[in-house]
Order: C-alpha cells, then sequence, then structure tokens
DNA sequence: GTAACAATTCAATAGGTGTTGAATTCTACA
DNA sequence: TGTAGAATTCAACACCTATTGAATTGTTAC
C-alpha cells in the first residue's frame, strides 16, 4: 500500500528511527532488538534504517548516550557541603531513573554493557573519558577513579535490581527510602576513608 | 566421519554438554549462545543436545544455578561477631569470584537476567527462596528482604563492573583492596542503619 | 539370544536475521 | 525548468537459528 519514493514535505523519519531504537534497545537489550522491529515502531521499511546508520551497531552506537550530562550535573552535586555529598548523589541518581525516558536509555545500558563486547568497551570510554573527569575535577581527593568505578558499581546494581530484573521489596520501595538507603554508600565510595570499616 | 549410533562404552556425553552449556552461557550471555557452539565444543551433535534437555531455555534453566549453597555457606558468615559481617561477607564473594568456575556461573546468571525474563524471573525465584531465608534467619532484623535486595545490587554492581564490563582500576584491583572498598557496604545493608547516613 | 531401549547422527524444515541493489518519487538548487 | 541528490520502498540474498523425524548402533534385561 505505501508507495514507492521520497515522501511529500520535510521528513523527519530519521529522528523517528532514533527514537524507535532507544526505546527498543532500552527495553530489550541489543540482540533481542531486530532492524525489521525498529523500521516497523518508525512507520519506515528496514533497508531506510541501513540507508541511515548503516549497520545495526552503528545505529546503538549513534543512538545511545548518558542520559544526562555529568559534567553539567556533578560539579554541582560535588560542590559543597562534603557530608552532603552521599544524599545528594543519591538522589539524583534514583531521581533521574524515575522519568521513563533516562531509565529506558539507563537499563538499555546496563542491558548491552552486559552482552555486547562493543558497548561495554563504549561504557567504559563514556564512563572514564567524562564521568572520572568530572568526579576527579569536583572533589579534591587523589584516587578518584577507583571511588568513581565504585559508586558505578552501586549505580549500575541498583538499576538492575530495581528495574531490570525487579526484585522486590525494592522495586516497589518509595524514592525517598532507596535515597536513604544507598546514599551513606555513595557518600564513603565518594569522600570516605576506602580501607577501613565505617561505623555501623 | 563420525559414525551413526550409540558409541561404545559408558556415556559422559550429558555432563560434557552441560560442562560446555555452563562456560558457554557465562562467557557469552543466552543469546549468542548457540546449540550448535554447545554441541560442538561437547564433541556431539546438536540434535542430541536437544534430544537430551528438550530445548534451549530448558536447558539454561537446568544447568544455570548459584555456585555455592546459600544454606551451607551464609549461616557460617551472619553468625558470630557482628562488627565483622560485612567483612566476612565481601571476603567470601570476592573469593568467590576468584575461582574461574564460579565466576563464569555468576556472570552468566548476570548476563542473562538482563536480557532473559525467563532467567530474570529464575534469578528472582532463586533470590527470594533461597537467599533470603538464609538471610532472615543467620540475622535476626525485621526488614531481612530489603536489606538481602541491597546486598544483592552490591554484589551484581560488582560483578558486573569488575568482571563484565571489566572497567579500570577495579578490574585489576587486588582481591584485599576490594574487599575492604566494599565491606563497609555489606556491613551497613546487613545489620546497619538503613534510614540515616554513617560517618565518613 | 532377542527385545526393548538409550544414545547418537543425518538431513531437512521453517523461520528468523542483517544487509544489498535497483527502482521510484520527491526536494533543492542552478 | 532541469537536474543532482536525497528519501524511500521492494525484492532478494546469504546466512544462521532452534527444532524435528527417521535411521543407526550400542547396551541392558530377560
Amino acid at each position: 500500500m505505501t508507495t514507492r519514493g521520497r515522501r511529500a514535505g520535510t521528513s523527519r523519519t530519521r529522528e523517528a528511527i532514533a527514537e524507535a531504537a532507544r526505546r527498543s534497545f532500552g527495553e530489550l537489550g541489543y540482540e533481542r532488538t531486530t532492524i525489521r522491529a525498529i523500521a516497523n515502531e518508525a512507520g519506515v521499511d528496514p533497508a531506510l534504517v541501513i540507508h541511515f546508520y548503516g549497520s545495526k551497531q552503528q545505529l546503538f552506537l549513534s543512538v545511545i548516550d548518558l542520559p544526562f550530562a555529568p559534567e553539567e550535573v556533578l560539579p554541582a552535586i560535588l560542590a559543597g557541603d562534603r557530608n552532603g555529598v552521599g544524599e545528594r548523589f543519591a538522589r539524583f541518581v534514583v531521581g533521574m531513573l524515575e522519568d521513563e525516558n533516562a531509565r529506558s536509555v539507563m537499563t538499555g545500558m546496563v542491558r548491552a554493557a552486559s552482552t555486547e563486547a562493543e558497548a561495554a568497551a563504549m561504557l567504559r570510554e563514556l564512563i572514564s573519558r567524562r564521568v572520572f573527569a568530572a568526579i576527579a575535577d569536583g572533589l579534591g581527593v587523589d584516587d578518584a577513579n577507583l571511588r568513581a568505578n565504585l559508586v558505578g558499581t552501586q549505580v549500575v546494581g541498583l538499576v538492575l535490581a530495581r528495574y531490570v530484573v525487579a526484585v522486590e521489596p525494592l522495586a516497589s520501595l518509595d524514592a525517598d527510602r532507596v535515597v536513604a538507603s544507598i546514599a551513606p554508600t555513595f557518600q564513603r565510595y565518594l569522600v570516605g576513608p576506602l580501607t577501613e570499616p565505617d561505623q555501623a
């Protein structure tokens, strides 16, 4: 039914494809996402997806990115009252994950990073270049990279447990209690001692 | 070359298939693992894999399990000096992950849980039934399930960051420093206060 | 020793995948 | 107005997948 050739008017299909791809990668991960499904959701022929983005992998790499800009958001969190940094960070992370779009991108990254070597490499790159730098800048600490790693473990673990696997009661816990539960962890990873136990 | 029909002698191929499957699921995850590859590694025809295990999914479910028995290992960790419980737990987790087999199973579970709904459900089940019970028993605390969830986030995050994505410097950090870094987190998740920040 | 059964392979099936090349229609610019 | 190029579809290709059914060979119990 759909006629061949270019459609009338200015085209927004390229963005439609990107959106559909983001959504599908986020929900299903890399492998389970098919170019055909993306094309379908964008109301377009599969060949057009390839025509625009070259390949499935390039599409993935073009489309997936952190749903926030670390260099903009982290300085404000890290500056100021050092005792509250863990809570501010936790609040930001949990708050961001409340947004459906951001959550979808994050779950997509985690899902993909756990199966696609290319995606894992990209994630490593992304983290090193953008997050580490911001954290090292914002904090005055020496071992900023390890600290950023540790923070990352807790963030990724939270995403996986609360949203991907959806284990209870954590999945249904209200945001404030989640923040309260993990804030001290971020606090110690960011500015606390790394080799001695803290007070329980 | 390989002749048809049953081979001479007692057969150990069923276990060979299980081993190959465990290895491949651990290394590549569910989707990327093919029955053909498993069969190949086990020196066997793909049809035999299906004949023994019914389907790829049933094979996965038969073969994947925690690489330790929570009900045997957790009581010893949770009993005794309450101040050392975080460190004992961290030492156990990190130590277990040093073993190549156990690590492969764990990465497989994490990888699969992040893409396979069925695997995620199984993981939920496994965690609820076996780990929660052991933790609730071993600890005298009330909100044992949430505590177990939080512990889970840190374990899973560690597995993903250190072994799957292999982000540096965490991936190359020696076991003792990893233990020291995350022990206080487990300590608070297991027996510490969950709503107020700890001392940094 | 023979009958049931278990282990094993072979060949095929039905369906999915990413990707390509050519054909068509529209837009933008000269 | 004409023409280069962009957007779009169609049909096909080459490949890979899990799974099935029948055929063959060995083992085990009577």
